[in-house]
DNA sequence: ACAATCTTTGCAACTGAGTGTCATCTGGCG
DNA sequence: CGCCAGATGACACTCAGTTGCAAAGATTGT
């Protein structure tokens, strides 16, 4: 097994080892976030989740998302002017540029944007819990 | 008149200029903008305005804000987990730092961070149209 | 395998922030 | 002044998400 950049979370040992319950309903919603490449809303996660079992409701989608951002599975983006937004944890940091246009979400890492974030914080007197960097913006046309 | 970084809009000039009536809430609305060092929700605006005239409405209120937001007379902050707060244009843009334990936000300012935002879009092949940026912080305890 | 227990579920009712509708009111021009 | 388009307050509504509850389901002990 060679170095693994992006270490998906194993949702069913995490909820297991937090001694929550693995449930049909829960089987289900990992396992639609496992194979997402995405930034699903949780009624795009409900829709999706639906097809493979209709009985499931968009409470227990709204509860199962807040279970799994509670034991750091997922991350909870909310973007400017829509519901919230997921993306499964255990990738690196990164920040957003959202296509204004499409929705599309692009990630993008910069380690010198998080050193001045941090400088700022430091010369202000505070320790940053987290942060937010969105840029919105949209495509360049070429020509 | 020595030069001035903080210029505040005259709402009342830029309202008469956009042929927007200048009626009795909307005058009460925007001198407490104006008299204003933090940044407020619509509703604690509404509170503060019904202490000079208890007859205005929240309606008015949100309504009054989406006006001064299409005017460019104030910015929207739609900050984690909260409504959104109002802070006047006319300043220097900057970026912001939220105490999460009292909710006090801290205006910042960083050009290196700008311009590393539009390197970064720049080699995505996009042109920002906006961003957000938003430190969560706590106050380091000296000592 | 079974009951006991305690969690989770689906449903529906609720909340909070903000928007839309509409009859009434009013700012500002003529 | 009188007019009248634009603004207001009241209230119904939307949208995203949460909560209460009775019924259903997952674990544990035996």
């Amino acid at each position: 097994m060679a170095t693994q950049k992006n270490q998906k979370p194993d949702y069913e040992k995490m909820l297991r080892k937090a001694g929550i319950r693995i449930t049909r309903p829960r089987r289900v919603i990992v396992e639609i976030l496992t194979g997402c490449e995405d930034h699903p809303d949780a009624l795009e996660i409900f829709r999706r989740a639906a097809e493979v079992d209709s009985s499931i409701s968009l409470s227990t989608v709204y509860r199962t998302m807040k279970v799994l951002e509670g034991l750091g599975a997922i991350h909870r983006h909310a973007f400017e002017g829509g519901p919230s937004r997921f993306e499964q944890a255990g990738g690196e940091h990164h920040d957003h540029l959202i296509d204004i246009d499409t929705g599309d979400v692009i990630e993008f890492k910069s380690d010198r944007i998080e050193h001045l974030q941090n400088e700022i914080a430091e010369a202000l007197g505070y320790d940053i819990i987290h942060h937010r960097l969105e840029l919105y913006g949209r495509k360049r046309k070429t020509g």
